[in-house]
DNA sequence: GGGAGACCTAGTAA
DNA sequence: ATTACTAGGTCTC
């Protein structure tokens, strides 16, 4: 089973009978959505849990080799897996979304390779060269990962289970709203919500049951207000995101500009200046840095990170609270073991564990559950001593 | 500086 | 059927 599934609630209502695997946008599509949160016909209910087979035309997809590994890239551990919330499963080891003004499918392909594939365009060389930047293809995995192997042990054993665990290069802005979305919340409703405000872009296509659209400008964005957001079930990171659009337009210079500045930075002053903005705390600044602005030692410090940290890098720090000093402190403790590169490093680890990929990690390596795990057979154990204790005490009152 | 609550919501465990 | 808690945090005291 693919872990985090295609929410279905976002899909717009369609007939049950088989759509066209892609559609190009026309007028019809730009409808936008009504709201985000609304009850899902039993109709829908059931085209979510049975989806049906790809239309026939997707085989017809011509994929153009990108002539890369699976050591430097593999895609469900790479777009499913948190770092984005815009691209969807759209095949078997398939996934599709934007990237600025194109719409790109992606698919792991027999013999080694990932195909591409540009959907409705006509300047197919710009849609490879955003892109290679937007999967970052500088960087080679294989080399800064026999760095992370070199010196740590676990790494080395997580990455023959997780190879091709990539880090992408976002569009700043785009990830920026998405990472407030992401506050204190699950991936399914991060995922509605970003839909939401995506559906405010241009229309893109539809591929494989799903609408996709270009991000709005930071123009559009502030046609938004606090009050829609609400409606359509933002809660309280609407302010943060009305917020955000406001003050990125106030800087001098225009708030894109500012964004792409960042990538010139370096990490502190990335992560300063992003944490002006009202609901970027360290943890969605850091997210920012590493996915956006070419921060590779950014590492976010959530749950499980934290985790992690208090369990191999810093043990002496568990128990404490995960104050922003903290953070950077296990931030430091990241970076010190792996170098500038370990918020790729911390990327593997964090993807080890989500719970979605136990099922391919064997259980001498599941940590979270291991710690459980061996304190529920300690209290079996126990729990049969004793039984045992008092049988035998029993037997030796009976005697 | 660190600690405690509040903050929206949906889903799930008691 | 209510209640409590949690989920890739941040803000304010």
């Amino acid at each position: 089973m693919q872990s985090p599934r295609p929410i279905l609630s976002m899909k717009r209502p369609k007939t049950p009978s088989a759509p066209p695997p892609s559609t190009p946008p026309t007028p019809q599509h730009r409808q936008s959505f009504t709201k985000l949160i609304n009850p899902i016909s039993s109709k829908r209910r059931n085209i979510l849990q049975n989806p049906q087979p790809l239309p026939s035309a997707a085989a017809a997809i011509e994929w153009k080799p990108l002539k890369i590994n699976k050591s430097e890239l593999y895609l469900p551990l790479t777009f499913p897996t948190g770092q984005t919330f815009r691209w969807r499963n759209t095949g078997p080891l398939q996934y599709t979304g934007p990237i600025g003004p194109h719409l790109v499918s992606l698919k792991q392909l027999e013999g080694d390779d990932v195909g591409y594939f540009c959907h409705f365009t006509d300047s197919d060389e710009t849609a490879r060269i955003n892109l290679f930047d937007f999967l970052n293809m500088g960087i080679s995995l294989n080399e800064i990962w026999s760095v992370f192997k070199a010196s740590d042990e676990r790494f080395a054993e997580l990455a023959m289970y997780l190879e091709g665990a990539r880090v992408l290069r976002q569009d700043p802005l785009e990830c920026l709203i998405q990472f407030i979305c992401s506050s204190n919340n699950n991936i399914q409703r991060i995922t509605k919500m970003v839909d939401f405000i995506s559906s405010k872009g241009k229309f893109l296509g539809n591929v494989g049951g799903f609408d996709f659209f270009e991000f709005p400008t930071l123009d559009k964005l502030a046609s938004v207000s606090e009050a829609e957001l609400r409606e359509a079930g933002f809660g309280y990171r609407a302010k943060y995101i009305v917020g955000t659009v406001a003050a990125l337009q106030s800087k001098p210079g225009g708030g894109m500009e500012w964004l792409a500045s960042l990538r010139k930075s370096d990490l502190q002053g990335a992560i300063t200046g992003l944490s002006t903005l009202p609901g970027v705390g360290p943890k969605v600044a850091a997210c920012v840095a590493l996915f956006s602005l070419d921060q590779h030692h950014a590492i976010p410090v959530d749950t499980h990170v934290w985790q992690i940290a208090t369990r191999y890098l810093i043990p002496e720090l568990a128990g404490t609270t995960l104050t922003p000093r903290v953070c950077s402190r296990v931030a430091d403790a990241f970076v010190s073991k792996y170098g500038k590169y370990a918020g790729w490093a911390q990327t593997l680890l964090f993807i080890s564990e989500l719970p979605s990929q136990k099922s391919i990690l064997p259980s001498s390596l599941w940590n979270t559950v291991e710690k459980s795990e061996i304190k529920l057979q300690i209290e079996v154990h126990e729990i049969q001593e004793t039984k045992e204790n008092r049988r035998s005490k029993k037997k030796k009152n009976d005697s």
